[in-house]
DNA sequence: GTCTATATCTCGAAC
DNA sequence: GTTCGAGGTATAGAC
């Protein structure tokens, strides 16, 4: 790896160093008081400020403050980088077409600016996603509803793909909707758009189960599943814990 | 505002810098190759690569690849940073509680360090926003159609609060949902909680109009709202298209 | 390219 | 604290 620093760089030596960094699709950081304006699918205006500007060789560009975690400006990969002196201040500006965007960042000062080569060829491994959670309900069927037979993932219906869709015990149809986390109205409106059509789709007067599966629901969200007639099933990613399931309905003979 | 860098450190001063860094709630930087490791809400491991590290005096931790717009690994606002060394090895964690959340990075080498006092007072101006679309049609219902009259933002029903309510022109109930950009099935899903929430408030045969609002639907949106007996019209944040096509003739009758 | 849904989403506001 | 919805969401996968 390969760092080069420039420390409170007149402009002419920092536009040297950031073309450089363009050629060798390097990433540069530049620490200054700049402000930021940005227009595309919106417009913004940020006054002047010390920020930390980040331009990858992909073509992304952060702009972040000493707060939050979400950057204040930004361009998305695929942009062009350029810079330039005007009035002996730094311009860098960020450009980028369908949709077009562009962001323009003007330097009154420059603290610290860097080149940096990164050598980074691993991959992140993730665990407790909603994959997971699926490759749990297919590998033991069961931990869903004693007798639940999982038939496809994905399956088409005219509102979109379904989780899981299976039969149950009884042969009934049935769609899994899988949510990683403890899941809000958003969810129970998927589900029954899901539900919904594939009623409409198998054109019977057959009734299609939905279940919702998630650590844990919201109560209004609770409230729609049982206006809807939806069910609700409580497991997580994690193969640790074990799987407690409850219907809705059967709420309080259970408790 | 003050720079501290360091090229090519030691652990040792590294550390040293860290915690001043930790006790004068400044922004530190770090860039060298190192392996991290996420528990928390889910569990991830990244081997060894070079990456840049950000520590925001908020409790904020970002680590940074040389591609994408998303960190690879982070930790949001209000987490306490640690750092020591083991073994030569400068290790830093990121903690934070509700949920217990920790990240550990390990770095094999350091290429720089830097501690930043960053100055920011400025806030980000934004236009194009859901709320401009909110006030471009409060100024003017007739945008949205001839003879609506909003009469509540934020109403309340049993499935949460309506973006605009109001009566059209034959005094029927009217759901209005806001979307700056084109819209999927969520948004037609949205609406139609809202509808049958409010259909069942009033608790009445009478219809509620729900008619959703947005740049532009998707094929399988507009279908849901067939089905569902919902509107659209097509409306952006922006005042400057619409009011010069839609507003014209009547601003040159008032004046 | 467009569409659809997930995400360790983040963030703010309301309760 | 939880809940809910917006976001210049970003990102991946499918078509």
């Amino acid at each position: 790896m390969t760092v080069s620093t420039l420390t409170a760089p007149e402009s002419e030596d920092a536009l040297d160093l950031l073309e450089t960094g363009f050629k060798q699709s390097g990433m540069l950081t530049l620490v200054g008081r700049c402000e930021v304006d940005y227009e595309g699918r919106a417009t913004s205006h940020l006054p002047p400020g010390d920020r930390l500007v980040i331009l990858k060789s992909d073509g992304t560009l952060l702009v972040h403050r000493d707060e939050q975690r979400t950057p204040v400006n930004w361009q998305p990969p695929g942009c062009t980088h350029t810079a330039c002196l005007d009035d002996d201040r730094l311009i860098v500006e960020s450009t980028r077409t369908t949709p077009h965007e562009e962001v323009t960042i003007t330097f009154d000062t420059l603290d610290q600016v860097s080149l940096v080569e990164l050598d980074d060829a691993s991959d992140l491994s993730l665990e407790g996603s909603e994959e997971d959670l699926r490759q749990r309900i297919l590998a033991d069927p069961d931990v869903l509803e004693a007798g639940f037979q999982p038939q496809m993932t994905e399956r088409e219906t005219a509102a979109g793909a379904v989780d899981i869709y299976g039969k149950d015990a009884d042969d009934t149809p049935t769609i899994v909707e899988l949510k990683r986390r403890r899941v809000g109205p958003d969810a129970a409106g998927q589900l029954n758009r899901y539900v919904d059509a594939l009623e409409r789709d198998l054109s019977a007067e057959r009734t299609v189960r939905g279940i919702l599966v998630a650590p844990s629901v919201t109560q209004r969200a609770e409230e729609l599943l049982t206006t809807e007639g939806l069910e609700f099933v409580s497991l997580s990613p994690e193969t640790a814990d074990s799987a407690h399931s409850t219907r809705l309905t059967d709420f309080e003979t259970d408790r």
